[in-house]
DNA sequence: CGATGCATGTAAGCTGTTACATGATTGC
DNA sequence: GCAATCATGTAACAGCTTACATGCATCG
């Protein structure tokens, strides 16, 4: 007894991002099911995770060991569904984890595949290197029209907080494009 | 002997982001040391990635093993420095990293932990929201600043490819940046 | 009555991290 | 001579992915 409360105060332990972000699904989005938070993730674009149910299940069942969830199962549904929300303790590290975001880390490490590869453009020959860059532009305005229209679907009304999020995601796209456009008439002379 | 060319031909494998990167620096400044590739990583800001000597020694190793890399004692040295040269096959496996960044997989998943945070603002009350906020758009001016520092230190003439990475650093940190300022004034009211 | 979607999970494996451990070289 | 930097690695572990495995519910 003395030990599980020793283990639980003892547990100011750092979320995760995938983490972080589930807890905060599961807080806005409560009572719902592992298979709903799972859904969203995939629903949303700009979002890395692929959050497989190898991945979402034990975290789930993770934070709710750790007492940051809570899991009751749902009577009335045949396929025993199990219905998360998140307690008082919860709610303290999801506040944690956000105020989180200002630190250091966590503002320099935006991770981008297609800027990481910029810096090696030199190995593509010249027609090769135009023609992927092309490819690139019209696949990042593909992706950037997917992030408005997914942006229009949120009202502003409705829930502020995942229209700025959807916002950022139109906002980083547009300058990505920019950028990619820039490159692109700079290397058409080289 | 027909095994082992089979297991060659068969090493159509898919390098991972941080193989690329760390192939594409052995091939921009060979021959240099796996020390190097890793101060040159943890030199650039807006990089993701610790490159701890724990995943940047196996990882080289391994391109070693499946012929990506070649791994030469350095004699002149005591310390038994060993020296990277990228060989004709890792040319041909960065050349095909460097063309799966317009995948929709890589235009797509740009992790920003401040963003993802912003989805789950409002579990922080309207004073600490507006602190945090604060904090943000200060931690973010002066990571833009960084970036732009970094970004005088490459000259165009010298390495394009890199002044033009850079650059998009610079780029999508302001977006970002104006991002959050929008957010601030926005909330400001709330 | 069959397809699609809802729902939960496990097993094996890869990639990367932190922390530890060691030693040579260079510049002050 | 001593501190900082160059240089290489290992061990334990965390976190996420792919692939596998199962079964109920709902709608046409």
């Amino acid at each position: 007894m003395v030990k599980r409360e020793a283990l639980r105060s003892n547990s100011a332990r750092t979320l995760s991002e995938l983490e972080g972000v589930c807890l905060g699904i599961v807080y806005k989005q409560q009572p719902c099911t592992a298979y709903h938070v799972r859904s969203e993730l995939k629903q949303a674009p700009s979002s890395h995770w692929q959050a497989s149910a190898g991945s979402l299940y034990p975290l789930l069942a993770r934070l709710d060991k750790d007492g940051l969830v809570e899991t009751s199962l749902d009577d009335d549904d045949g396929r025993g569904r199990k219905l998360l929300k998140i307690t008082a303790t919860g709610r303290k590290e999801l506040r944690n984890w956000v105020l989180a975001g200002s630190d250091q880390t966590h503002i320099s490490s935006v991770t981008d595949p297609v800027r990481s590869r910029t810096f090696f453009l030199q190995i593509l020959a010249a027609p090769k290197r135009r023609k992927y860059l092309h490819a690139l532009v019209k696949q990042m305005q593909a992706h950037h029209l997917e992030t408005k229209a997914h942006l229009e679907k949120i009202s502003e009304r409705d829930d502020l907080f995942n229209y700025l999020g959807a916002l950022g995601a139109v906002s980083i796209t547009a300058a990505r494009l920019d950028w990619l456009r820039l490159i692109e008439k700079r290397l058409a002379k080289v």
